[in-house]
Order: structure tokens, then sequence, then C-alpha cells
DNA sequence: CCAACGATTCGCT
DNA sequence: GCGAATCGTTGGC
């Protein structure tokens, strides 16, 4: 399975879906993504909310664009964008490929890749990866062999539209960035 | 211009 | 479990 099979032009809940179980490799290394949570258009907690700014320009790029964002001033995050201003951010990774190189760069912690931060420092995002391509060589996404099972639960860290269920983990995997509520 | 705020993490109690 | 760290972005004055 490669890249071109995958649909980032679809509805922004049904991508953070299937996003989970795909394998993520940026420059080479990372593994599979076991958690993300979506972000649409008309939702107040998402960062396009107030529409386009300086910032947040990459999720109104073309679909399967990269966006990467500063989160408390010192963690970089990464997402997938879905439709106009609309984009799924990577929550947790198992890692599989170059793993002593995200162990490194996370200074040894067992937590590797468990929380958007941590991914972002494991896979080595640079705030200039801001509107890269997936599919291409340093950002590659691949489908897994398998159809996951999938946890469904409201979104970490938010202050509004938290009724919404848009967060997603794979089921029977450690290294969830939290549990999903039972 | 400046104060407040995060899609978080880590260390300490 | 709780609070500090940390800084670019945002929006109100």
């Amino acid at each position: 399975m490669f890249d071109q099979d995958f649909q980032f032009d679809s509805d922004i809940v049904d991508l953070a879906r299937r996003l989970v179980g795909t394998r993520l490799l940026v420059r080479g290394v990372g593994g599979t993504v076991i958690e993300t949570e979506a972000y649409g258009r008309d939702d107040p907690a998402s960062h396009s909310w107030r529409g386009q700014t300086a910032r947040n320009a990459a999720m109104f790029g073309p679909p399967g664009s990269v966006y990467v964002y500063l989160s408390y001033g010192c963690h970089l995050c990464l997402n997938v964008v879905g439709r106009t201003g609309e984009a799924v951010l990577i929550r947790a990774i198992r890692p599989e490929v170059g793993v002593p190189l995200m162990m490194q760069r996370r200074s040894q912690s067992p937590a590797i890749a468990s929380g958007p931060g941590r991914v972002g420092q494991a896979l080595g995002i640079g705030s200039g990866d801001s509107g890269q391509r997936f599919g291409t060589a340093d950002f590659r996404l691949d489908f897994g062999p398998t159809a996951p099972r999938l946890l469904t639960g409201p979104r970490i860290g938010i202050s509004r539209a938290t009724d919404r269920p848009w967060r997603f983990g794979l089921a029977d995997t450690p290294g969830l960035s939290r549990p999903f509520p039972c």
C-alpha cells in the first residue's frame, strides 16, 4: 500500500479514523499511528475557527499538507491537513523504524511518542515542516495490513466543543497518551 | 503596545 | 495530582 491510495480529501472525522493504523515515516523514522484527533472547519476548538492567519495558514493548504504548530511555547505538534481548514492531530505512534534515533531525541525517556509533543520531538519535526506534503520522500503515510479496532472519546486539552467524540485510538495498544473512557 | 492564552510535558509533592 | 516552564500568536485597548 502506498501514499497515493490515501484519500486526504474526505470528511475530517473519517480521515482521523483512517489514519489510526497507518504507518507514518518522517525522513525515514517513525511507526504506526495509534492515536489521532479531528479538528474541523466549523469547530470552536480548532485553530482554524477564527479564520486563516499566518500561524494556521498550512491548515488552508491542499489536502495532504503538513501542519505544524508550537504548543505552550515548547512543543511542536504534527497534523495531517484534510479539506480546507481541517486537520488531524497525530497524538501518538508506536515506534517501529529508527527507534534508537527517536530514543536519543527523547533523551532515553520510555515514553517515546505517547503524546503530540512527544511525537513531534521523536520524529524530529521542525516548524519549517509546516506546508510540506505527505506522500513525499520526507513525509510518508502507508496503510497498515489490518483494519484496526478503534476506541473513541472526547478530545484532550481543549476548552471548547468538549462534547465532540473526535479522538480515536487503536484498541489493546500500549503507548496511548491517555486512557480512553469506557 | 501589551496582557493573556494555549490541540503539553516534566518534575516534584 | 499539581504547578511551573516557555514563547509565538492573538485580540483587546
